[in-house]
RNA sequence: AGGGGUGUAGCGCAGUCCGGUUAGCGCACUUGGUUUGGGACCAAGGGGUCGAAGGUUCGAAUCCUUUCACCCCUACCA
């Protein structure tokens, strides 16, 4: 029956990897680490994208684009920062190829040796304030408020199609300020709009925090995350906004005059979604027979597939229901494939994830009803073929909250509150969240990792000043931060 | 980077330990026909040189060496 999909419960992983090729998202390429995002998979991509660009656009943000290499003396000027990336960059050493002239093919021409090895650019605060060093001059030209899209390169050691390539595809946003409180205020700004995102567009709930000194960006004075718990109970980052404080500023000597004519530092921030949230989205939604799509993001949101016994008009009717449903904006397709037979086609829709299915056939038609499948919960009705387009209009609303509710749901079941090392032990075991006193020190945090596996996501947003014991050292805390196995 | 595992047709696999004719099977694919409300059936076809390189041998998918890729567990990150 079920086309070669591992279970969830069997293996996590495997699971996961068979959804990602059998729903047609990605597949490995030829270079390690990277993969070819394919179409229904790039897809989903751009509408999340052009979702995240329009909020982006409301908030004051422009696109522009930065260079793909940076010069390696740049990833230098900030000493934190390229000690977070100094490990994973590609380089590039030559700019030409010669004739092998021991044999075929093609080898690099050692004359070519470029004078400064350029970076790959694994994120782009480097040159991007090496740029706004010109840029900025007076605090007329602040803020600055910039995104792009692009592509970067980390070179990891392990790597999962979506949830950790060689090279990702994502958004970077570099703004400057005038002001520290400005700039904690736009990365929390930011921070708020990955928020929203998640939840109202990827039906994926999150919990908003501040990460721990160990678990912040390279370079940055405060990162805020939001954390996801995917349905084997780990955590996923799924986004992050930094406040990078003065440092870039002085790593590339960007002041401007104020208005009382006297030179200052600027202040920083960045932030960053990347091709991951598609990995977020399968783990946080997806079922055994396949993907499931919140309908906001999936690329289709209905497929009508008409049942070919010979029935007269039959594609007429079919064409007439997409229609009505394209007037009231919802995105649909209908399946002219007579090759394939219908269960096929319902077994093929619903690995791929389309949110409601509609079949047609002799029956409905008869009748007068289209008979509407839904995705999350697999329901079939009979519904009136009159009113069609309200009624899915709305079960696509519907649709859309369960998915959210469902998450929520699976979260709350799934966090644990603790107050000492053994029911924290048993709560990593069990997997998700885990809701447990920390004394706030480094070494603690460091020493829980090293005893359980599990880290600090974040410290909450919604942190509640409650009073208790850290659960490894004993010493006074004041709340609970957010542990878990992380991704 | 450390530990474990796997590479044979687009996908999933058998064959490898104990080298021996034209390398098999299921799905997918092509053509024709019958079908079509939950992954159709019959018939006839096409496709691989066994991850790559080197070696041993009369002879290598099978033995040896090197190497690459992928998967799992650690580790690192968006």
């Amino acid at each position: 029956m079920a086309k070669e999909i591992t279970n969830r419960e069997e293996d996590y992983s495997l699971w996961y990897n068979n959804i990602v090729k059998k729903a047609g998202l990605a597949d490995h390429s030829a270079v390690r680490g990277c993969m070819v995002i394919k179409p229904h998979g790039y897809a989903i991509w751009e509408n999340m994208k052009d979702q995240l660009d329009r909020m982006f656009k409301e908030t004051g943000h422009v696109n522009a684009y930065f260079p793909l290499f940076i010069p390696k003396s740049f990833l230098s000027k900030e000493a934190e920062h390229v000690e977070g990336f100094a490990k994973e960059c590609a380089v590039v050493t030559h700019h030409r190829l010669m004739n092998n002239p021991d044999g075929p093919g093609v080898v690099v021409d050692p004359s070519a040796k470029l004078e400064e090895e350029l970076i790959v650019r694994p994120t782009s605060e480097t040159i991007i304030w090496n740029t706004y060093r010109d840029w900025i001059k007076s605090y007329r030209d602040l803020p600055l408020l910039i995104n792009q899209w692009a592509n970067v390169v980390r070179w990891e050691m392990r790597t999962r199609p979506f949830l950790r390539t060689a090279e990702f595809l994502w958004q970077e946003g570099h703004t400057a300020h005038a002001t520290k409180e400005e700039a904690i205020e736009e990365s929390k700004l930011i921070h708020d709009v990955y928020a929203k995102f998640s939840e109202e567009y990827m039906a994926m709930p999150v919990i908003q925090g501040r990460k721990t000194a160990s678990e912040r960006f390279a370079g940055a004075v405060e990162t805020y995350t939001i954390e996801a718990m995917m349905q084997d109970g780990k955590a996923l980052q799924a986004g992050t906004s930094h406040f990078l404080g003065q440092n870039f500023a002085k790593a590339f000597d960007v002041k401007y005059m104020n208005s009382e004519n006297k030179e200052e530092l600027v202040w920083a921030t960045s932030w960053g979604v990347s091709t991951r949230l598609v990995g977020g989205l399968i783990m946080t939604h997806s079922d055994d027979e396949g993907l499931v799509l919140p309908p906001k993001l999936a690329p289709e949101q209905v497929v009508i597939v008409p049942i070919p016994k010979p029935f007269p008009n039959i594609m007429e009717q079919a064409e007439a229901i997409a229609s009505e449903l394209r007037s009231h904006g919802v995105r649909v397709k209908i399946d002219r494939d007579d090759t394939k037979r219908p269960g096929f086609k319902f077994a093929e829709y619903e690995m791929k994830g389309v949110p409601i299915r509609i079949g047609l056939g002799k029956r409905d038609i008869e009748n007068g009803v289209v008979e509407v499948a839904r995705r999350d919960t697999k329901a079939k009705n009979s519904v009136a073929r009159k009113g069609i387009a309200e009624y899915v209009v709305h079960l696509l609303d519907v649709i859309q909250s369960n998915l959210l509710a469902r998450a929520k749901k699976f979260r709350s079941d799934n966090t644990h509150y603790v107050d000492n090392m053994d029911q924290f032990k048993d709560a990593v075991a069990k997997g998700g969240f885990i809701m447990a006193h920390w004394d706030g020190t480094s070494e603690t945090e460091k020493k829980i990792k090293e005893l359980t596996n599990a880290t600090i996501r974040c410290i909450p947003n919604d942190f509640v000043e409650e009073v208790g014991v850290c659960v490894l050292s004993g010493a006074p805390s004041k709340g609970r931060v957010v542990f878990a196995k992380a991704y």
